[in-house]
Order: C-alpha cells, then sequence, then structure tokens
DNA sequence: ATTAATGTACTAAGAACTTAATACAATAAT
DNA sequence: ATTATTGTATTAAGTTCTTAGTACATTAAT
C-alpha cells in the first residue's frame, strides 16, 4: 500500500497513533487479530523493524498483546480502550481549545464553525 | 530559559510553530523587532544553528524579514498574517472534527465539551 | 517429523537532525 | 576609524530514526 507519512515526526510513533486511533474508533475490534509485524508493514509500506517498533509500544500501553506464535491481538479490555478514548479526546480538545483561544477566536465563533464543517464532512450527526 | 520542547517532532519545526503561533496570534506585532539569532538561541535554549534554520523557514513563508545587520522583523503584510491565521485555524478545526468524529463522538458532545472546558480555561469569553 | 508462520533479536549502514566551533560580510554605534 | 552586533555560511561530530539483512525460538498446520 505504501502509506504517505509525514516527515514531520518518525514513522514509528505515526503508526502508533494511528493504530491507536482505528482501536479506539472502534474499527479494530476488542480481541480481533492484527496483521503479522511483517504483514503490517508491507501494508503501510515500511520496514518490518519499525513495524515491530510500534506494536511493541502499543503493546507496553496495553493496548495490543502478542500470543507467542498465533499473532498480535487488540485487548479485550473494553475499558483500557474506554479510558485511551477519553484520554485522547481531552487531550485534543484541550489542545485545540488553547489554540484557537490563543489566535483570537471566541468561543461561539469557533462552535459556529465546527457545526458548519462538521456537517460539510459527515452531515448532521 | 530552556523551553522543554517535545522529542516527537525536530525542533526547528517546533520553534517555527511557537513562532508562527505568537505572530498570527498578535503576540509579536507586525513590524516589531525579533531577538537575534544567536539571542533567539539562548531564548529557547536550542543551537544557532536551528534558530537560524527556524527563521529561514519563517522567512521563506514571508512572516519575517532580514535586514541585513539591524536585525530580524515581523512582517507589515497584515494580510498575509491574517492568511496564515486563517489558514492555520481551518486547518486545525479539520484535524480535530475528523479525530473526533472517527473516536465516535456526536457534534452535539464535542460542542458541550468545549464550552465547558473553554470556560474552565479562560471564562467566558 | 516436517514445514510454515509467528514474534523477537541482532548488527550494520545510511539519512536526518542537532550541536559545536569558527569564520565572514555588512552596518549601526562609538 | 574602530568596535560591536547582526545575518549568514561552513565543517565536523554525535544522536536518533530507518532500512536491510539475517537469524533464532515457538507453535500451528501438514
Amino acid at each position: 500500500m505504501a502509506f504517505e507519512f509525514s516527515g514531520d515526526s518518525p514513522i514509528y510513533l505515526q503508526l502508533i497513533r494511528m493504530i491507536r486511533q482505528r482501536i479506539v474508533a472502534g474499527e479494530l475490534a476488542p480481541g480481533s487479530k492484527l496483521p503479522s509485524v511483517r504483514d503490517l508493514a508491507v501494508e503501510y509500506g515500511v520496514n518490518p523493524n519499525t513495524a515491530q517498533r510500534s506494536l511493541a509500544e502499543l503493546e507496553r500501553e496495553g493496548l495490543v498483546y502478542a500470543d507467542r506464535t498465533s499473532g498480535r491481538f487488540v485487548t479485550r479490555e473494553l475499558g483500557l480502550i474506554e479510558k485511551v478514548r477519553k484520554d485522547l479526546a481531552s487531550e485534543q480538545i484541550a489542545q485545540f481549545i488553547q489554540q484557537m483561544q490563543s489566535m483570537g477566536f471566541e468561543s461561539e465563533q469557533v462552535i459556529t464553525i465546527i457545526l458548519e464543517k462538521w456537517r460539510e464532512q459527515y452531515g448532521n450527526h
């Protein structure tokens, strides 16, 4: 596939964020099997070592686990997934508010733009 | 001073973002003088070469300009600053919406949380 | 028993970023 | 005129990230 990574940060970090995101979004279901290190590397167009590094970090977080020769799986600890989801959301929101505020936007203005763009991107939900 | 940079992306990029941010926020006024390369390096605790690199990029964007021996200044082109400000805001909002949406948040939910946190952080404005 | 697929580990090389240490050119300040 | 300050340029070394290549241990599949 050869996904296009940004040169702004290390690939292994970008890969961590992408997989973490797909997990908390439910796109990668709890307990479901992940591609093998080698397949994941091919899928994203990176070196197996880089994929391994990202997976090892996600494992450290507890979001995935490895069964020695059957492969890697998304954790079944729904509580953990939900916690990570909430933490990510909180962080996102705090950073977002800080940025917009420092650029001189008012809360009402931001709300208006968000609702507008949200509809543009995904319809009214 | 020795500002604390994240290890997640190159320092010169983080520095670019910080200065750009301060310019569009109006904290660094149009036409105002920036610290010299060497002073800026001390101020942020980075190597002069790194500071130089960041400033050169901001210059390429037109946000700052250099007068050979009197130093560097924030551009006086208000239109450009405003354009960058709007571009940054658009980008921020689009990314934010995409993230929150993919994590399964509804727009109303996001609006509620934003208003709540905005008041926490900055009061009702 | 053999084979294949899995996670894991290791070494080596190259690329990008950062720092260090100088040096030069231009001009404002003295 | 001299000095100090500014931006700019260059070379070298060290660190981190990435890729490449190879190898081993374990277990499911055959």
